[in-house]
DNA sequence: TAGTGGTCTAGACCACGGT
DNA sequence: CCGTGGTCTAGACCACTAG
């Protein structure tokens, strides 16, 4: 049910409601959800209201809408598309993995007389007893912003989550970056690439809260067995 | 002015006169354009279908909404955001740039038992007397859906416009996965890679019709000085 | 023909920014 | 305080799909 009375909009508390449901494989990859109006009943409330919530799913990735037939789910397995920037644990709760995060550096760094914490992060998933990284984070944050934010074990706490409830800062936006780059041999090891493989896809930007403050500058480097998805309309 | 009588839908009209007016500089990079409410009294509609237009806007990152300020206009010298995959020429001609096109090979082959046509193109802009190639495009097109497709001189015409005014089709989403690929030779000569640089940002996928029917499979390969640029909402 | 999503109207109240 | 965009309501008609 939707809670008029709680400050997040109806259609985004209708929208987690629903990617619950497909998440959950409640709806199936290739079924149809039930049609906006039938939602519209379920739920109490209008149809414009429903569509905002379809419209973040189809944002997403995750359904499809064919008029006059329904709204489809397409649910495919493990990929990345550009919604991921903004956290990678965030993504995979929604997916259900279970996702592993091991620090290579946290230390506070200057750039142009503002001091950052530069954090260094190699990600990925863990299946039964073998931890496969997908990739390296490198997160600036000013120190000005994030006060004590080196006390926090980013083993076991995601940063955004961290940002969230600590800090209260709300990421919004983020601009991007792609470009190759090609391979050191940390980069190597941890992933454990193949030889003949020289170069990895690379995104780096920044990442801006509600104001449009820069709160974070982002690098990161991913595994060459990632797919780097994008699926776009068209106009 | 809207035409109710037109059938393309009153948003999009919408949509596409104003994108005129933001590409003209009519309103320029950090103005403000009307507000909703003025865009819906000059235009003789409601909000709501100004809403859509403006979040039309918002998906090709060329305004963002600011509450309590105002619709803000966001244009960056030449970029591509992942809304172009949908055609170079027609980004081209929305940001007022003179493309150039290089037909590199036009042959039929034939995978899986179907005849496609295999077109590659080195496409660029041209700035006074120099050309700068920025990709080459690899597009796989099925021969039953578009016969005759090779009598095109796809130096002078548009790809896109040529599916669009000839044979009716409608590219209408793209799914797209991002790789880096290591350079050949050609592709070096083509634009003119410094010979430190080993690789390159590909992208590979298919794209869509208005009914979810494969059109087209593309390669694209960028050229290294191009920004690859991606800007997303979080939600 | 019935049901679907696509579009449009005409209102309303709200949180937020700047005066 | 007023104007902005954000959200929500309660309808309407349409084009399209499928039985």
């Amino acid at each position: 049910m939707l809670d008029k009375n709680n400050n997040v909009p109806l259609y985004v508390q209708l929208y987690r409601q629903l990617r619950e449901q497909i998440l959950n494989g409640e709806y199936k990859q290739g079924e149809f959800i039930p049609s906006e109006t039938e939602v519209m009943k379920a739920f109490e409330t209008t149809r414009g209201t429903v569509r905002n919530a379809i419209s973040l799913l189809v944002n997403d990735g995750l359904v499809q809408q064919l008029r006059g037939k329904g709204t489809l789910v397409l649910l495919r397995p493990l990929q990345y598309s550009i919604t991921n920037f903004g956290g990678f644990t965030d993504y995979l709760n929604i997916r259900k993995e279970v996702g592993v995060s091991k620090v290579l550096d946290l230390r506070i760094v200057s750039l142009e007389g503002e001091r950052f914490y530069k954090l260094i992060r190699a990600r990925g998933v863990k299946k039964g007893d073998t931890t496969t990284y997908l990739m390296i984070d490198t997160s600036i944050l000013p120190v000005s912003l994030f006060p004590g934010l080196d006390q926090y074990d980013f083993e076991k706490e995601s940063l955004y989550q961290v940002l969230r409830e600590k800090y209260l800062i709300y990421p919004n936006r983020t601009e991007i970056a792609l470009s190759p780059v090609s391979i050191d041999k940390q980069t190597r090891e941890i992933f454990q690439v193949h030889e003949n493989e020289h170069a990895l896809l690379k995104a780096e930007g920044s990442i801006f809260d509600q104001n449009n403050i820069e709160i974070e500058k982002v690098k990161i480097i991913y595994a060459p067995n990632i797919e780097f998805n994008i699926m776009t309309k068209l106009n």
